[in-house]
DNA sequence: TGTACATCAGTGAACGCGCGTTCACTGATGTAC
DNA sequence: TGTACATCAGTGAACGCGCGTTCACTGATGTAC
């Protein structure tokens, strides 16, 4: 009876073992330098059977980056509801302004780089085909990015942060906050040292220096 | 007697359309996935005639990016000299300092969107590999992107904006400048259409707004 | 002037290798009757 | 209960291919004497 199930289940575990292999190998060499034979190896499957899990490595590629975005979207989740902000009223100064921000600006921030510094590999990938050469993981791996920012947005104007003239303007924002902590991010991933706590702090103030001027336009 | 001359410029010729072949081969399959072999036969040459030019593809690479760097701070220079600023008063108001600030954003946005523009695929490949795999390439890149970023924020504190605690902060925030013009112009790079204009337009505002709640704080 | 040698970009043949993919097979299990 | 068939992850042998690299060579030119 158990069979199946069982059966699925190692199923689960091999085609999880070849995207944890290549996701090893590709903090290495890189995606694009991977070779079908050289992941299942790092598995400790015939090369052979890397088909009964995935078509090609393209299909691998896009089960990481759905991987990635499945954990990205519920640590911004996360960081949404720990967010608060009480808008300044007219006379507010800056430095009160400011202040208010990071009860958006923090959440944010920690929630971000928490989840990209347990999982470095994986997002590694994320961030870097992002704009990479495979049309394919390109595009999914950007579409997941937009759909974090029209979250990131939508909290952030239902909380009542005016960033102005509409829409556009706020997505666009929520973006750029995203752009800034994703060069953070990949430019600490790419160091040996553990730098997670100065990218954060560094990455607060961006988002917040962003937003201010925003508002106070 | 020209022989010597005649034969420099001809292998500085071959050497160059190595470069170009590899530049738009990699445009469409991504710099990691090119061979020697590949690039020597776009450029017209025999593979072992590559040998002649370059050690191994990773020496052509780290050439591509010292050429980028070479137009991008001669661009950036540019841009710098058509930077001015009137420190704002005490009482300016915030749209006062956003327009004095144009002074300083949109020199800057000019200069990086047209050198880009003019050699996408150079930039895609600098701005790619400032994040990829090879090592040699990786921190090449990153260097002279961080320069620029230097020399960014040292005009901007000769020119009186006072960005706030220091050398650090200020030199942080011109990173952040590049990194945001960096992204739109990557993701403008991967799209088809031409969203030049609207991606200059993006990062100034986002520039603005960074420097102004920097500015206020 | 001629002769011997040096330089140097480019070449074609050849090598051994890892690659992606196909194929027919195994062996464990479930299913129909 | 037995028998015949289906399913499905994994396998090893085999294929043809493009790869990076080596080697000894060419042919045009400069140089020394």
């Amino acid at each position: 009876m158990g069979f199946k199930e069982e059966q699925k289940r190692q199923r689960r575990i091999v085609s999880q073992s070849l995207m944890e292999g290549a996701l090893q190998l590709s903090a290495e060499e890189g995606y694009a330098s991977l070779s079908l034979r050289s992941v299942a190896r790092k598995a400790g499957i015939a090369p052979t059977s890397f088909y009964r899990h995935f078509r090609d490595m393209d299909e691998l590629g896009l089960a990481l980056v759905d991987q990635a975005a499945e954990l990205l979207h519920p640590a911004l989740e996360k960081a949404l509801d720990g967010m608060d902000y009480a808008a300044p009223g007219k006379n507010a100064k800056p430095a009160q302004i400011a202040e208010t921000l990071q009860g958006v600006v923090s959440p944010f921030v920690e929630c971000f780089f928490e989840v990209v510094a347990e999982n470095q590999n994986l997002f590694r990938l994320f961030f870097q085909e992002r704009t990479g050469s495979s049309r394919a993981l390109r595009e999914s791996a950007a579409q997941e990015f937009e759909k974090s920012a029209q979250a990131l947005w939508e909290r952030m104007d239902s909380l009542g942060v005016d960033l102005g003239e509409g829409r556009e303007t706020g997505q666009a924002l929520a973006m750029a906050m995203l752009n800034l902590a994703a060069a953070a991010a990949q430019e600490t991933l790419c160091r040996e040292s553990d730098e997670w706590p100065e990218a954060k702090a560094r990455t607060a103030r961006e988002c917040v220096f962003l937003l201010l001027g925003a508002l106070i336009s």
